[in-house]
DNA sequence: ATTAATTTTTAAGCTTACTTAAATTTTTTA
DNA sequence: TAAAAAATTTAAGTAAGCTTAAAAATTAAT
């Protein structure tokens, strides 16, 4: 399916979350940076394709088929986050305007190969949940920030909640990336400060990292 | 530039080779299963954006601007052959299919990352050279066979030349894979087996893969 | 409950990237 | 070298995915 036609049911999947009204036609044709009247045209055309159910100045509501395209899309989006944060380093906003790209061109057997390459995750570095296959989803986050981990347990990351350069450098440096396995060996309640073992290393995180360092219980 | 751009100028580029009349419309057409009237339609377009000088009944000649464009691509398009064959164990086959899209979608910035993480090859898992950022290719392939090595002496895989299933899974299962390196500990030549070590594993492989397995000095 | 503001739709038009059919030019062949 | 074959170009037309402008419907405000 094309590109326009991927995002416009992306478009509308996300959007239908709080208000009804979020997925009338303006509110898409905002998100997407095209005008009302292109997004009108687009519901049209994509409930004759059986993609969505169009009735004139209502909401748009997506067919079980408009939101497996959707789903569809949003695994690639969020597999490909990440996999080019964990496999280059990249900063949680580069991978995300990679990702937008890319995300249309990328067929089912290589999201697939993605997928399992990174152990099948179930949530993205940014925290939100990467449908599998079928389309199903995993709803419930059960990551936990370093600060609240117990000691002596093992734990893999999820998430590296921060743009900030130096701070992701120095967890790429060090070998806290996405999907990494770490065992936190000592947590100092008093002083805020978590030592974990990383790659044989030793490393000792203050508050400022513990708190958006995100991992979840490897089980 | 579009998909449709991107991939005529490649296809100039590509049949630029032997016979003039290989760049003609109408072969250019043939290459990329489009009418011939639209390849001229094409020509005249590029030539209005100083993409290819065109004249009536002509061959087209692509300009710098447009040969630096097609560089570009094909950049792209090796270096995620290269990179799908390294990290998914994709075959040749695979990873043309994907490569042929994705390379339209990858950023320049991501096209460096690619070729940092893979060493910056100068060739692809078929042989053919990668264009460095500047568009730049070295055309020698220095590549030899394995049943050419010496003994005692470090290689680089830079092809596996097969799209043999079983071939393939032996290759990906024992760490033969493009990029990595390999140590010749013996060369039987009355037998023509050739004994190598990879990953502190001895392997000992026999004229059907020591003639397909490609490798490069390591200096 | 009207009026005003906003949103949605319709209508007409544009660009890109194609198509087929016919006209023109080039190339081949006898 | 003239006729036949093949390739190229021109012309007209199509579909996708947009645009702006105006009409119609809905929603908000007084």
């Amino acid at each position: 399916m094309s590109v326009a036609i991927e995002n416009f049911v992306k478009a509308i999947y996300k959007n239908n979350n709080n208000d009804v009204n979020d997925t009338k036609p303006g509110n898409i044709a905002k998100k997407l940076g095209i005008s009302n009247a292109a997004a009108t045209d687009m519901a049209k055309k994509l409930a004759a394709k059986n993609l969505l159910n169009y009735e004139k100045y209502q909401a748009l509501q997506l067919t079980n088929k408009g939101e497996k395209m959707a789903l569809n899309v949003i695994r690639k989006h969020r597999l490909w986050e990440a996999f080019l944060h964990k496999t280059f380093d990249m900063t949680l906003h580069e991978i995300h305007r990679e990702a937008e790209f890319l995300e249309h061109e990328t067929s089912d057997f290589l999201a697939n190969k993605i997928s399992d390459y990174l152990g099948n995750p179930k949530f993205d570095p940014h925290g939100d949940p990467i449908p599998n296959e079928k389309g199903e989803i995993t709803t419930i986050d059960t990551s936990i920030s370093l600060s609240n981990t117990q000691e002596g347990k093992q734990y893999i990351i999820s998430r590296l909640m921060s743009d900030d350069k130096e701070f992701f450098d120095f967890c790429a440096q060090n070998g806290l990336k996405y999907g990494n396995s770490i065992l936190v060996t000592k947590q100092f309640s008093k002083n805020k400060m978590t030592q974990i073992s990383i790659n044989n290393n030793t490393i000792l995180l203050n508050e400022d990292f513990t708190n958006i360092i995100y991992v979840n219980d490897l089980n």
